[in-house]
DNA sequence: GCACAGTGGTTCAAGTTTTAAACAATACCT
DNA sequence: AGGTATTGTTTAAAACTTGAACCACTGTGC
């Protein structure tokens, strides 16, 4: 079959994405790295706690909503436990799992860098767009993870190489 | 100053955008490593090569075009150059400089991988837009690309740790 | 109850990449 | 010529990722 290429319009848009995403992830990691002294991951590791109820997640629910392999999050969780930010605890209904824990340290350095991430985010979006243009963002990013998450689970059969079971408290 | 939160459809889209940006750029290196054997970065450095004129450009200007530092580069062009798909050539016009000149084998392997990327972008995005969106995208990421970087050169005074210069041929 | 396949999470070793600082060679300016 | 700035590489250390192996436990079927 041959290739059906980008079409002109498609090619600027595709390019206007790539120094977009590119230079943005840069912009967040940099700031990030300066004022909490982590990476985006780390950084969205404590947020998605922070969210969950009563700030834990089991490792294996962490890792799925994180899209990584439990391997990756074991080594990341590991430093943020380091950091003091995050603590390990058993799981009561299932010896076998544990639950991240967001500690005290952790919401209150999150509250402390919360404030200049959404400034980033801000700056280097929103307060460019209209209101128009945030709702074209948002359904435009909503139609691309459609069509990753459809595509991967029909096509090749295999995505990351496990499925979950939650547990809640 | 007062922290000016996200929207709620603030905060929809920036999600929205973090799913579709960290899905999108796993299944580009998913596919790349495998067809290509190589990640996006690396692809991009060969294709950035390819559209140059003589398919050569200064060690410089490329890691200014991929934002990156000249030490990546060099660690990354090292790499290209093993697997042969790049060459290193001593730069005629200044004795301090190098190109990094794509090899046959080089423009071969974006030949045969090219169709594979495309395809990817095709279905993850461009397939599932509109005309109108398709524009609605350029706009919005061209709007992220000039925010990031005026903010920089204005703001913090300081950003990758080198300017450039350019050398033709 | 008990084997036994499956799950949850970690460990380990190897490989890859990134960073930062230091450096040699060359260019540019006065 | 002399001083300063650039180019690109080197180096050593750190950070991260991967995949396979592994242990502890769970759940199921017999």
């Amino acid at each position: 079959m041959t290739t059906r290429w980008l079409t002109a319009a498609e090619q600027r848009a595709w390019r206007s994405y790539l120094s977009a995403t590119s230079l943005l992830e840069d912009a967040i990691d940099r700031r990030l790295q300066a004022e909490a002294g982590m990476p985006h991951l780390y950084y969205s590791i404590l947020a998605k706690l922070s969210e969950a109820p009563d700030r834990r997640l089991r490792m294996t629910d962490l890792a799925e909503a994180q899209k990584i392999t439990r391997s990756r999050l074991t080594y990341a969780v590991t430093r943020l436990e380091k950091d003091g930010t995050v603590r390990r605890e058993g799981c009561p209904t299932d010896k076998r799992g544990h639950m991240a824990v967001l500690t005290d340290e952790g919401m209150a350095l999150l509250e402390r860098v919360a404030p200049g991430h959404v400034e980033t985010v801000r700056t280097a979006i929103f307060d460019h767009l209209t209101p128009e243009q945030v709702e074209q963002l948002d359904e435009i990013c909503g139609t691309i993870t459609r069509a990753i998450q459809d595509g991967n689970s029909g096509a090749s059969g295999e995505d990351l190489p496990w499925r979950r079971r939650s547990c809640s408290s």
